[in-house]
DNA sequence: TGCAGTGTTGCTTC
DNA sequence: CGAAGCAACACTGC
């Protein structure tokens, strides 16, 4: 369920493992890659015979993310990669067994009771003999390449600024929400990308509870008291979901496997039916369906 | 058994 | 440009 907390955990284990590190060698299943984003299928195998031919040998510099893009710097180019739904990156755990060609958990556990050998697509594997793979059980996850600059690559550079690094104050998050050409709701606004970067269906649901701003909205209504109360409560809850690794409510695990413990913290986010959690309000928590995404509100304090 | 629902995003159509 | 709907894929739960 990778959102910005969730890659941003994701990130801070990569870099206590990578950097320094040479990729000896890259293994697919399924050549995600592509050279730029364009029109071209982006399966296509060539795209892959040329991602080994510029990373393999490449020396790993850092990591960092922009939103909910992982950006792997080396001294070749970078590697940039979508987690989308169900993608994991994992360090370590996995070994590949060359005589059945299956993926075995190296603590040596049971694979069949392990969650997420079977799908595993894509390795890097590293100049300490350990293997980064990406566990993706429905193939949404993406990974690209570029020897420019990364900030240039098409899905990184029509981002908004970044939810939590980038946006400082509640002007700030005001004026990159806002747009007075489109009616799209709040939630959906806080959810767009291109707009403000690292926002999914979670947080937003958890964001508006906490503004006490109802997800249907129209974002040119939303006064600026609402607006610093929405900022606020934007930081606290990115930083508070961060500092417990991020939300494994679905299947996310950090590189080392471990779980986050945000999912325990949700105030609206899959509690249908419940009471609302606020002191005193007495509310009852709806579900209804927002821009295509299952959203969750309390029916007494959210306006 | 069958179908709605799932954290994300991009493309097509209008 | 913008909105809506669907597509990518595979599994879970009602």
């Amino acid at each position: 369920m990778p959102e910005l907390p969730e890659v941003h955990t994701t990130v801070e284990g990569l870099n206590t493992v990578l950097p320094k590190k040479t990729i000896t060698n890259i293994w697919t299943d399924y050549p995600y890659s592509v050279f730029w984003k364009d029109k071209e299928n982006i399966k296509d195998p060539k795209y892959f015979k040329k991602f080994k031919e510029i990373f393999v040998g490449a020396k790993i510099i850092n990591v960092s993310r922009k939103a909910k893009y992982i950006i792997i710097h080396t001294d070749k180019g970078h590697i940039i990669i979508h987690m989308k739904m169900t993608g994991h990156l994992m360090y370590g755990k996995y070994s590949f067994d060359t005589k059945d060609k299956k993926w075995k958990p190296t603590d040596n556990k049971s694979p069949l009771a392990d969650p997420f050998n079977r799908f595993i697509h894509f390795c890097l594997e590293l100049s300490d003999s350990k293997k980064l793979v990406l566990s993706d059980m429905r193939k949404f996850a993406r990974v690209f390449f570029t020897e420019s600059e990364h900030t240039d690559h098409d899905d990184i550079k029509t981002l908004g600024n970044d939810a939590f690094f980038e946006t400082n104050n509640y002007t700030e998050l005001k004026e990159a929400v806002v747009n007075t050409r489109s009616t799209k709701p709040i939630k959906t606004s806080l959810m767009d990308q291109n707009r403000i970067a690292g926002i999914g269906n979670i947080y937003s649901d958890e964001i508006l509870w906490s503004a006490g701003i109802h997800p249907k909205r129209n974002p040119n209504t939303i006064t600026d008291s609402e607006w610093k109360k929405m900022f606020s409560a934007m930081k606290r809850i990115l930083k508070q979901s961060m500092g417990m690794g991020g939300d494994s409510l679905s299947d996310y695990r950090n590189v080392f496997g471990e779980k986050g413990n945000f999912q325990n913290f949700h105030k609206v986010y899959g509690k249908k039916g419940k009471r609302c959690p606020k002191k005193d309000c007495g509310g009852i928590i709806q579900r209804t369906v927002i821009g295509g995404r299952s959203s969750h509100y309390c029916n007494k304090h959210q306006i």
